[in-house]
DNA sequence: TTAGTATTAAATTAAAAGCTTAAATAGCTG
DNA sequence: CAGCTATTTAAGCTTTTAATTTAATACTAA
């Protein structure tokens, strides 16, 4: 693995590293959110919430689309989804 | 995904986050290494290596021995062998 | 337009992580 | 034992990160 790949390996984990975006994307697994559906299964404010958001959409992995009011997003990069499928099945099963 | 879980796995990302443990863990997937040894490929002190190992044992994740003056690491872990294989092969590859 | 809801931005404060240097430990070898 | 090498530990300092609060913005529907 070159440095370059490391270095950028390294901040996309860093970034899914924190408990509650690390929830957030498991959560986005199966459907699409707005952030309000994802304040109440994570128990925190608002802005916190938005907060994460805005890290993982300037990663790259979340994407955002505006419909009325609500904010829905989503796991814009596939290869995030095969990651943590592939930690589910590590670290969660059996 | 439980929530135990969540914090496990992103207490272990979290670990895996900084480019010079990352950069270790590649280094060791393919043979154990001494602290010297690691230190003249990531180009910083043996104190700070040595201070990235300490973090990476109490994870868990590298276990060492002693063999007359050096320490070997090697992973522990079989399973971030295979994570770190993942991560390869969606990130680096093609 | 106004009230209400959802989202974002900015600022502050507190906690954690990282690096450097220096000192301490452990084991080999002459 | 004395000197050398490899590694670890500790202390001090700086930089990052996290959480909270507050203010601002955007949109909807009555």
């Amino acid at each position: 693995m070159q440095d370059e790949h490391v270095k950028d390996i390294a901040a996309l984990l860093k970034t899914m590293s924190h408990p509650i975006r690390l929830k957030i994307l498991c959560m986005l697994q199966e459907k699409e959110m707005a952030v309000g559906d994802i304040r109440e299964e994570v128990k925190t404010t608002n802005a916190n919430v938005s907060q994460h958001l805005s890290i993982l959409r300037n990663q790259g992995i979340v994407s955002s689309r505006k419909d009325a009011n609500f904010i829905y997003n989503k796991i814009e990069d596939e290869r995030i989804l095969e990651l943590i499928a592939k930690m589910r099945e590590l670290f969660c099963e059996v």
